[in-house]
RNA sequence: GGGGCCGUGGGGUAGCUUGGUAUCCUUCCAGCUUGGGGUGCUGGUAACCCGAGUUCAAAUCUCGGCGGCCCCA
C-alpha cells in the first residue's frame, strides 16, 4: 500500500529514531530516541536469554574467506551479498576478508575449539552485533538494510531430538518476547526452497504489516549437522565414542523495531508498547498566569510518585503550548500523558490520556493506579494488532485473489506451490508451525492435500 | 536483473523550457505575548548533491559519479 509506505518512511525521521540522510545507502543513523528503543528492545531478549541459560559472547566482525566457504550451502546462499575486506592500506592481503552476513562460520570454528565432551553439551550462547548484506533490493529504514543489528543464538546438543527440544524453547521464547511487544505473529516452516542456506529446515516468524505485506522478524533453524560436519564440532560421548554436534540458530532484528512502528502506528504517529518507552509517562504542566508555581510543585510531586513506583516519566517544562507538547509527544509514541492544570489542583485530581485516546480522571492519591492503566493499554494495542492479522488470514480452497496472508491446501510438491506462488504473485511463508492437519484438495495438480502452505506479498 | 522519475536552507517547495546567485511555508534562534489540542507579533540564522565540460556568466545546458523514490521480472 503506497498510503502505508510514505507513513512509514515519514514517521521513522519525524519520531528520531533514525536518520536517513547517512550517504551510505541501507545505512542510516541511530537517532538517540530510535537506539533507546532498540536498546529496550535488546534488554527484553537478554533477559529471556539469560532465563534460558544462554551465555553472551561478541565475536569479531571479519571472517577469513576459508572459514566462510567450508560449507557449499551457506557460501552459494549468502555469496552475492558479503562484503569483502581486501586491502591493508596499499597492500593486498594473503587472505581475504568478509564482513559477517550472519556469524555462523566466524562462531563454529570456536565451537570445535570449545566442546570437548558430552558434559559440555548443550551449549548455547547468543550476541546482538550489526552484520552485512549487500542487499539489491530497495532498502527502507528497519525493514531492509544494509548493516543490520542482529541478535543470533547459537546451540549445539547431543542429538537431533535434544535440538528439536531447543527449537521448542525457542517458540516459546518468540512467544514471551513478542507478547511483551504486544506484536502477534505467526510461525511457518519454510518450504525448502526457501530455507535458510545450509538449513535441515527454517521457521520463519512473519508479522502482517498494515500494508498486508508479511514482514519475517525472526527465524528459527535446525541445522541438524550440516555446519558441525565441515567445522569437526564433535564431542566425546558417554561412551567414549566421538559424535558430531546438532545444532540450532534463533535470529531477529531491528525489523522488530520496523514492526512495532507499523503495527502500532497511527496518523499521529508511533505508538509504544510500555515494555519499550523509553518515556512511559509525561507530565504536561497547563500553565495559567498566576498558577506557575502551583503546577510546577504538583508535577514535580506527581513526579517524584511515579519514581518511588519504578516508572520512567519525564516533566515536560519546554516553553511550548500544551497542544504542541501532546503532538509532539503523540508522534513519539508516549504510552500515558498526564496533564495537570489548575482545574485538576483545585479537584485534587489527575488527568491522564493513554496513546490510544482513552481520558480520564485519578484522584491525586492513586497515582500507583497508571501500572494498571500501562497494562491495559498493552493489552488493548495487542488486541487490536491481533484483530487485524486474523482478519486478514484467509483460508481458499482454490487460487483467488484475496489481500493479506492466504492459507491453501498444498500437496507438498515444490512445483505446486510455485505456481501458487507465481499465479498469486505472492511468496510463500510455509506450513504453520503447529502442523494443522487438514483434508483437502491441491488446487494446482488435484492430488490429496493434508497440510496447508501460507503465502503473502512480503517484504 | 530491466525501465522510469528525482536531488535547491534542518524538513517541504518555486525558479530550470528561454543561463545573469534564489520564492514561499515550516523548523530553528532572540524578545515580548500566549498557555486544557499546533497562540500571535517583531527581528534573525540558514540552501542550489559531488566532479568535469560548454560559457563572459551554470541551480538552469552536456557527461560522469553518489544518493533517493517508483514500476516491472
Amino acid at each position: 500500500m503506497r498510503e502505508f509506505d510514505e507513513w512509514y518512511n515519514e514517521v521513522v525521521e519525524r519520531a528520531e529514531l533514525c536518520d536517513k540522510r547517512y550517504p551510505v545507502k541501507g545505512m542510516n543513523v541511530w537517532l538517540p530516541y530510535g537506539w533507546k528503543i532498540m536498546r529496550n528492545i535488546d534488554a527484553i531478549i537478554r533477559e529471556e536469554m539469560e532465563k534460558t541459560g544462554h551465555n553472551e559472547v561478541n565475536f569479531p566482525l571479519l571472517i577469513p574467506e576459508s572459514f566462510f566457504k567450508k560449507e557449499a550451502e551457506h557460501i552459494k546462499g549468502f555469496n552475492e551479498e558479503v562484503y569483502w575486506v581486501t586491502h591493508a592500506g596499499k597492500n593486498e592481503l594473503d587472505e581475504r576478508l568478509l564482513l559477517r552476513p550472519t556469524s555462523e562460520t566466524a562462531i563454529y570454528p570456536m565451537f570445535s575449539l570449545w566442546i570437548r565432551s558430552h558434559a559440555d553439551l548443550p551449549f548455547k550462547i547468543f550476541q546482538i552485533v550489526n552484520t552485512f548484506r549487500y542487499e539489491t533490493k530497495m532498502t527502507k529504514a528497519f525493514l531492509r538494510v544494509r548493516e543490520i543489528h542482529f541478535f543470533e543464538a547459537h546451540t549445539a546438543h547431543e542429538d537431533f531430538e535434544d535440538a528439536e527440544r531447543q527449537i521448542k524453547e525457542d517458540m516459546e521464547i518468540a512467544e514471551r518476547f513478542f507478547r511483551k511487544l504486544s506484536l502477534p505473529f505467526i510461525a511457518s516452516i519454510r518450504p525448502d526452497w526457501d530455507k535458510f542456506a545450509g538449513a535441515h529446515y527454517s521457521i520463519g516468524l512473519d508479522i502482517l504489516m498494515p500494508s498486508m505485506k508479511a514482514l519475517q522478524v525472526g527465524s528459527i533453524h535446525q541445522y541438524r549437522q550440516n555446519f558441525s560436519i565441515p567445522f569437526e564440532i564433535k564431542y566425546e560421548g558417554i561412551d567414549g565414542n566421538h559424535y558430531y554436534c546438532h545444532q540450532t540458530t534463533y535470529g531477529m532484528s531491528e525489523r522488530v523495531l520496523g514492526a512495532i512502528i507499523g503495527i502500532h502506528g497511527d496518523e499521529k504517529g508511533i505508538v509504544l508498547p510500555s515494555s519499550i518507552a523509553p518515556i512511559k509517562v509525561v507530565i504536561i504542566p497547563i500553565i495559567f498566569k498566576g498558577w506557575e508555581d502551583k503546577v510546577m510543585e504538583k508535577c514535580r510531586s506527581v513526579e517524584e510518585e511515579l519514581k518511588r513506583i519504578g516508572i520512567e516519566c519525564l516533566i515536560d517544562d519546554r516553553d511550548k503550548t500544551p497542544g504542541n507538547k501532546f503532538y509532539d509527544w503523540e508522534l513519539k509514541g508516549i504510552p500515558i500523558r498526564i496533564e495537570i492544570g489548575p482545574k485538576d489542583i483545585e479537584n485534587n485530581v489527575i488527568t491522564i490520556v493513554t496513546r490510544d485516546g482513552v481520558k480520564k480522571r485519578l484522584p491525586e492519591n492513586e497515582i500507583e493506579k497508571i501500572e494498571e492503566e500501562l497494562k491495559e493499554f498493552d493489552e488493548r494495542i495487542y488486541e487490536k494488532a491481533k484483530k487485524l492479522m486474523e482478519e486478514n488470514i484467509k483460508r481458499l480452497e482454490k487460487i483467488e485473489e484475496a489481500e493479506g496472508i492466504v492459507e491453501i491446501p498444498w500437496c507438498g510438491k515444490e512445483e505446486c506451490g510455485k505456481e501458487m506462488e507465481e499465479r498469486l504473485d505472492m511468496k510463500s511463508l510455509g506450513v504453520p508451525y503447529s502442523h494443522e492437519e487438514v483434508d483437502g484438495t491441491c488446487p494446482i495438480c488435484g492430488m490429496r492435500a493434508t497440510k496447508l502452505l501460507r503465502l503473502a506479498k512480503t517484504y
